[in-house]
DNA sequence: TGGAGCCGAGAAAACGTTACCTCAGGCTTT
DNA sequence: AAAGCCTGAGGTAACGTTTTCTCGGCTCCA
């Protein structure tokens, strides 16, 4: 910098002004700093700037999340990507693996970088180590899950009311055996869509057949062999509701070994790609992972500009994307047994 | 860190000493100072680190992918993250979007920002802009496609020898009219995955008929109605090669709209999610971007260590995934026809 | 016409850290 | 036993910016 001084022959006090584009600066003096900046390739040091500057400020936000490489994590990425990119912030990206004490390495590797703020995708149970970081400023917001020990601003995905409208829409087909699959219920989201379930059947008047429900399920492997005990059982189930995508696939695993798929109906939380290429195509819940990176950004940035309201949860609605599965209608002695039940 | 320093009753030197982990230091005063910075919970400041440090390394690395949410660039992401974690690097990535001006405006932006080094799927056709900031000690690394105005190392995946082995594949089938669907050729590894099919047709001294060769295809409706129509013309070919995403989904939507996905066949460059749930599952040619992502990250590090052997093009090799589309043989009468040629 | 006020520009300090230099004290070497 | 060396620690300058303060010169109004 002292360089591009030089040569345009002003001071260095003036070359910083003409780059931060401060407007009582003299025409004459700017073209002189801006045809120095190009002969010498000048490149301004951003890390030097934010040393000096007010606040301390990098223009640099950290975002940590389940797995860059998943699809929900990384379009969740590009929504905050996006909202970043027009105020010329970048994003410092980390995945955590569901894994807390990884998490919190992160954390506070972006920490000492010094970023403005931080969006998390939290899964530890404490997150109390964050207090520190917040007081000296940091702005933090958690999406998809509520932070533990700490009160911030949270954006989650309306699980509860995705899986009522999941289940209401099964129900209006006919259905009443109606199975769940779900994870493990230490996972936030994961109680939040068996509550919906659950109060979706009540609301109809449904009894609640404790065998229909299956928790607990991790990883492909475990949600087929629990569908197949299911559909094999007695009273098995007409339609079934995955809270999850790795147990919706599975589910239809299952489904085409015993060659059921297009018998029973299947409705799954969370969207993925190709789902409407599967025969039947797969009825889903779709979160919009992007408007939660968005939106979680958008606060973020309004905490880092000063807002300081007190922190909420921002819910972002999830929406019924109908495409086939969901809409197989339950084996004609079921028409027979809703009849008797009307009647 | 003066606070530190006055609580522990030391100089600063030695606080930098402690937190660096230089050994000469006693262990009393370490543990004094530890003691310290958890009381007054400090938090290294690795901006200011990296301005005073030796060569002003930030330990961070930029990563310019087409978009952070598609599933190959986010799994090189992660590729990427975990060879940089293994050294304590942070990862900056930005979506270019396949638009050259923001792939520099991105670029200059990490520069400014101090990267140590540069990760780049390029878009533009002319890199040249980065050669000032090579000459600036930063290292820079390619993925996929070729730089241009400007030598440096690349990883790319083996487009030709994956194709040629797709085509091999289909030939050893017993196919002969084997029908090429492809982006725009000024992709170059479009070029580089119709060299390759050529080639093997070549090879097996399949004449060449132009009419089964269809580049160009932007988009999964384009390359639907492109096989559409290659299906339904004279001399329809009896196998599909797609070579790219998009195409194998629009290929896959015509032949379900035919009712002919059982007797074509199908081999598509590039693997996705749940290709294995497909009716009939998909055969492909699979890259492997996280490999992809931990070579340049490898490269990369190697280069900022110091290493200046000449650049070189590193050419990872592709896998084919046999899954059922790819195994379908050709009709009754094509057998005859390969008895014919045979005689 | 003179002084107050304003505007544009420069000098210097400061941001938080590390590198370099210096120095005290104990140990080895001749 | 004295001189030199090594080890461990501290003081200070420096990294590349921005901010604050200061100052010269201009305009404006009485």
């Amino acid at each position: 910098m002292s360089d591009v001084a030089a040569l345009a022959r002003v001071s260095l006090t003036t070359v910083s002004r003409v780059i931060n584009g401060v407007s009582t600066v003299d025409g004459d003096l700017a073209s002189r700093v801006h045809r120095a900046v190009e002969a010498l390739d000048y490149r301004h040091n951003l890390t030097a700037s934010s040393l000096r500057r007010a606040g301390g400020r990098t223009r640099t936000v950290g975002l940590l999340l389940e797995d860059v490489a998943n699809p929900f994590s990384s379009a969740l990425h590009r929504g905050v990507e996006d909202v970043a990119r027009r105020r010329d912030v970048a994003v410092l990206a980390g995945s955590v693996n569901e894994d807390a004490t990884r998490e919190r390495d992160l954390a506070l590797g972006l920490v000492a970088r010094r970023v403005d703020g931080l969006i998390i995708v939290p899964c530890g149970d404490d997150h109390s180590y964050l207090f520190t970081e917040r007081r000296a400023g940091v702005a933090i917001v958690f999406v998809d899950r509520q932070p533990q020990q700490l009160l911030a601003d949270v954006v989650v995905s309306d699980n509860a009311q995705g899986t009522r409208n999941a289940i209401r829409h099964l129900l209006s087909g006919g259905h009443r055996r109606i199975a769940f699959l779900g994870d493990v219920l230490s996972i936030q989201t994961a109680r939040d869509r068996l509550a919906g379930y659950l109060e979706a059947l009540r609301e109809a008047g449904v009894p609640r057949e404790g065998s229909q429900i299956v928790h607990g399920l991790r990883g492909i492997d475990a949600a087929e062999a629990a569908t197949q005990q299911l559909l094999l059982g007695t009273q098995a189930p007409t339609a079934l509701f995955t809270a999850q995508n790795m147990i919706t696939v599975g589910a239809i695993r299952a489904l085409r070994d015993l060659g059921m798929q297009h018998r029973v109906a299947l409705v799954g939380f969370d969207n993925f790609l190709l789902a409407d290429l599967l025969e039947p195509a797969v009825t889903v819940v779709a979160q919009d992972p992007g408007a939660l990176g968005a939106l979680a950004a958008e606060i973020l940035f309004a905490r880092m500009d000063g807002d300081d309201s007190p922190v909420r949860t921002h819910v972002v609605p999830t929406s019924l994307i109908v495409r086939g599965s969901g809409e197989i209608p339950p084996p004609a002695v079921d028409d027979a047994e809703v009849e008797r039940a009307s009647a």
